[in-house]
DNA sequence: CTGAAAGCGCTTACAG
DNA sequence: CTGAAAGCGCTTACAG
């Protein structure tokens, strides 16, 4: 395989002119620089990795964490429905992060203790982090708060020199939604939350909350609903919440699998959507509008949050310290799941 | 951050004796063994891996391809619900990679000719290539195929001395199908393909032939509708299928998002499900069991793909030439959406 | 603007 | 069983 000391003989230079070449760190002679272009071409060269990241100490990779996997995996998390919402901000990034040149790494890692895994990402020479989500609880997240390697949070926070984050705003994706059914008239709403112990499930529920206040109804706890997020946990609930609380016109379900989990939970109890109950999602999953009936729901601009993320992680490895965090807007997507509050039903 | 020449000088050992031992390579001396590893345990000595890569010509890295992006990016084809599918394969191949110690990579690549790709990857040292589906007419393919790169092609068929494939087994998938819905009584049967020129697709329209022709069952073909693996698509057709072939019974779709495709159409033309029509997908997607009604379908054994196909790889890696390829058996779940068939509707 | 030399952190014949 | 030496393919002071 082609080497530049392999250009440096065609080209006729020393290998040190290819290398200041290729990486414009000097000034180089027009014509040396024709010849050893030349030579690329013709053998198709491309230069080795492996020794650059040896001699540079770093390598143009990025790599990324899911911490809700225990063993750190990434796959494993985003296969589950809960996990999709992820999808569309990875697609954006990964488009993001070969644009930039850079390659994508899923690294294999030891389950011990989480102290090394800084130091495990440092010996890849990783240029940075990406972490998705983690929770707020979670202590591995200091350890890399601390560490000088370069890191970008989604959906979550936690500032440091050489930290920062890009999330949705799920506090105003959430408020549009329950002004959106205040003004069709409804004002028994009841909202699916995921868990409480992570920043979306928490920002979606003071959403709710302040937005209900504004409208001058009355927060009533038995409508809040946990359901970690998972379709069958929602479907239960919603069923139990459909058979105790008839006054309840309208639905949030904080995400689009939550949601799903809702849906068939009214169809079953021969409920229409949305004569008799109105449903909003969160997400827009692509299946969200092929839904029977079509699902109004919220939708976080993740292209942008996936590429804006990779922006503001080459403004850390560039040496930019404390880049300013980016919340992304959200939209509400009107469909056919909403409509007027019905009169209560059952009396 | 500690190299083996630390841990040589604080085990009064060469860094060769370092080196034998973490590779295995040669016998080491218990005391100097114990000295090695106390010196290990103390500094959390890890090897770097660039410099591995550098001498050794080969990384612990898996590369993962999907064809059907033109960009050969992984994750805006699985971000969408026809790529759905792949991530739970996705999800066990990446336990099984981490299990072995590997990493896994998503290189950026330069879009230009694709003879670059193999020399791209074998530049970054990867140990093998995963490649997901790639259309069969794709001129890449054999490229790779005929390059010694270890390469194992999921849901694709394609042999080399350094090439072989896992697969589903899609024709018997569908065949199970067909021969659950004859079973109920029913004879006009619909079939939702996706395109005709990858594999899965063509495999399972084969299964729906033979399986109908096995049960005296003439083929129509106004009953073998082309979607594209796409919800909307499939959607539209289903719509017009109903309207213009009213002796149709069931339906089977080729894949989960296009049976919520058909699921939304029947539901708009009032029909029920299974009453008036039967419905079955292929995939048992996570979210199959929660469609109002919960969908029966087929389902390939994704963790064993997932799972196999790194084995393969490895016994590939490892020399080991002309791998014999592995078929994974599909099973058919029932759930809601099937029963027997109705009376022709509107006769 | 350019080249010779040293070195990044490993591994592997080679010689004991 | 062990160590000294050379080399993997780059980059970067250093000296011109």
């Amino acid at each position: 395989m082609t080497t530049s000391r392999d250009i440096a003989r065609i080209a006729h230079v020393s290998q040190s002119t290819v290398s200041r070449m290729l990486s414009g760190s000097a000034q180089v002679s027009p014509k040396a620089r024709a010849r050893i272009m030349e030579a690329i071409a013709q053998t198709g060269y491309e230069p080795d990795v492996a020794a650059q990241s040896l001699v540079n100490k770093v390598s143009r990779t990025i790599t990324l964490t899911l911490f809700s996997d225990p063993g750190g995996l990434a796959f494993p998390v985003i296969a589950q429905p809960q996990g999709y919402y992820y999808l569309k901000i990875l697609a954006s990034l990964e488009r993001e992060i070969v644009a930039s040149g850079y390659d994508l790494l899923l690294p294999s890692r030891p389950f011990k203790q989480f102290s090394t895994y800084v130091q495990s990402m440092k010996k890849r020479k990783v240029a940075g982090v990406i972490m998705m989500a983690p929770k707020p609880a979670d202590e591995r997240l200091q350890v890399l708060l601390d560490s000088d390697l370069p890191t970008v949070l989604i959906d979550a926070y936690g500032k440091g020199a050489h930290t920062t984050y890009v999330a949705a705003d799920n506090l105003s994706g959430c408020k549009q939604a329950v002004e959106h059914l205040v003004q069709l008239g409804h004002r028994r709403v009841a909202l699916l939350i995921g868990s409480l112990i992570d920043l979306s499930g928490t920002e979606r529920l003071l959403g709710f909350q302040r937005a209900l206040t504004q409208a001058g109804i009355a927060l009533d706890e038995h409508l809040i609903l946990q359901a970690n997020w998972d379709i069958d946990e929602a479907y239960r609930a919603t069923l139990s919440l459909l058979d105790e609380r008839t006054e309840v016109t309208a639905i949030i379900a904080a995400s689009d699998p939550m949601a799903i989990g809702a849906l068939r939970a009214i169809h079953e109890r021969n409920l229409r959507i949305p004569e008799d109950i109105s449903l909003i999602g969160f997400d827009d999953s692509d299946i969200s509008g092929y839904l029977p009936p079509p699902l109004t729901t919220i939708r976080p601009d993740r292209d942008r949050v996936g590429k804006l993320a990779m922006q503001t992680l080459l403004a850390l490895i560039g040496g930019e310290q404390h880049v300013p965090p980016i919340t992304v807007p959200t939209h509400l997507i009107i469909r056919e799941s909403t409509g007027p509050a019905a009169t209560r039903r059952g009396v």
